[in-house]
DNA sequence: GTCAATAATATTGTATACAATCTTATATCT
DNA sequence: AGATATAAGATTGTATACAATATTATTGAC
């Protein structure tokens, strides 16, 4: 898959800063990480060139790349940015989805409900990612696909976390059921507000992006 | 300004791009251009790096770079998502604009007006650059103003060629005191349609923008 | 004792040299 | 003559060495 190192160095680095085995702040050390990935500084200095474009870390000219996490203002404003990204996909799609494309989402959308059944979040997670990329695929506009991939894998430690509070979950599902419909009768308007209402941060759930933060996976 | 010339290189390399000094297709050698800039290959990949991420590039793995201009269809993409971006940033900032900000909206305005009663182009362009960033800005959401100035900036040459097409400067203006008139009073969806219409490419601009694909600056 | 200046140290930024990989051309075999 | 294999060439990818710059520590003067 990869065809140099320093794109798979970039990859893991990226990793360790979203699962958090590198802190806030931290400087990453160009020396040391080229020792720990058994490399030379120029692939790991590409790396952390690609990091600092994609906004994960921040490079200070002549001292060095500091790790630069969210803060919960930001990371709303991402989410924000986010559900609106969505429910433009979702707006287009409804004028745009192909009967092949409807069916595969009806698909993806039950293969959700499954793993709602066996109450399991990580298969949840993946069945929920394929359904919803179906829709950016469908908004039949390949740089807003691209741009949204980008934005939600980004947030993806985030939503992750999320869904793992109690009830999560069956609200997710039961708004999916609402996309769907929208979708199906080529309604645009809905789509596009059902989209918004599912990905926006707002009410509880902006308490439960909050109170990620001080979340330890020991708990 | 610049810290390294790795990165006023790539700024270099991204106006000849940009200037169509580089053709679409043209390969990128890495050796001639480091020569041509006087420096190592090694500033000159860190630049090529740069340029790749943010797609006006593609790399090719040990083939190398070459410059990827977008067609007439991705460009009709980017300004979709461009028109959806503007428009949120003009909802949002309905309801967040500050009195100080809305007065240098005005002002901005005013002079967007002088510019076009001198009929001069390039100081439109300017002034009404000014206008828009402070929408983006009053978003109050400092990722989608990033964002959507990243994506203004991609889209910059084509729009300025918009402009010279006879009457687009004067529509675009009469479309400016819609949008002022929306904010100024708080009409968040009179703001997003004024805007999402403002920065579409639809009927006229439509053929005004395919056209812009085959003018020399000769004529 | 404190402030400033200079030297020492550390770290980034750049140049060059080398290795790996892919393309292309040529030669040989069928 | 065509096809395949091998060798030559070109180009990217990586390592290392050096230069520039910023930070820190130390020394000296007031």
């Amino acid at each position: 898959m990869y065809k140099n190192r320093a794109d798979q160095i970039a990859e893991e680095i990226q990793e360790l800063v979203f699962s958090r085995s590198f802190q806030d702040g931290e400087r990453l050390d160009e020396i040391r990480l080229a020792k720990r990935f058994g490399v030379s500084r120029t692939p790991l200095r590409e790396a952390l060139k690609k990091l600092t474009l994609s906004g994960i870390v921040e490079k200070i000219p002549n001292r060095g790349v500091f790790v630069r996490q969210p803060g919960p203002i930001e990371l709303l404003d991402m989410f924000e940015v986010m559900s609106e990204l969505e429910s433009i996909c979702g707006k287009l799609a409804a004028k745009r989805i192909t009967d092949i494309a409807l069916k595969n989402l009806h698909e993806a959308n039950s293969k959700c409900k499954k793993a709602l059944k066996k109450s399991n979040p990580d298969s949840y997670y993946l069945e929920n990612e394929l359904f919803h990329k179906i829709i950016y695929n469908q908004s039949g506009n390949s740089f807003l696909e691209r741009e949204t991939i980008k934005l939600q894998k980004r947030l993806e430690p985030f939503r992750r976390i999320q869904l793992r509070f109690r009830g999560r979950i069956e609200q997710s599902m039961s708004e999916h059921e609402a996309i769907v419909e929208a979708l199906s009768s080529g309604d645009a308007v809905g789509a596009e507000c059902a989209l918004r209402n599912h990905v926006s941060v707002q009410g509880d759930k902006f308490h439960q992006l909050v109170a990620s933060f001080n979340i330890k996976e020991n708990y």
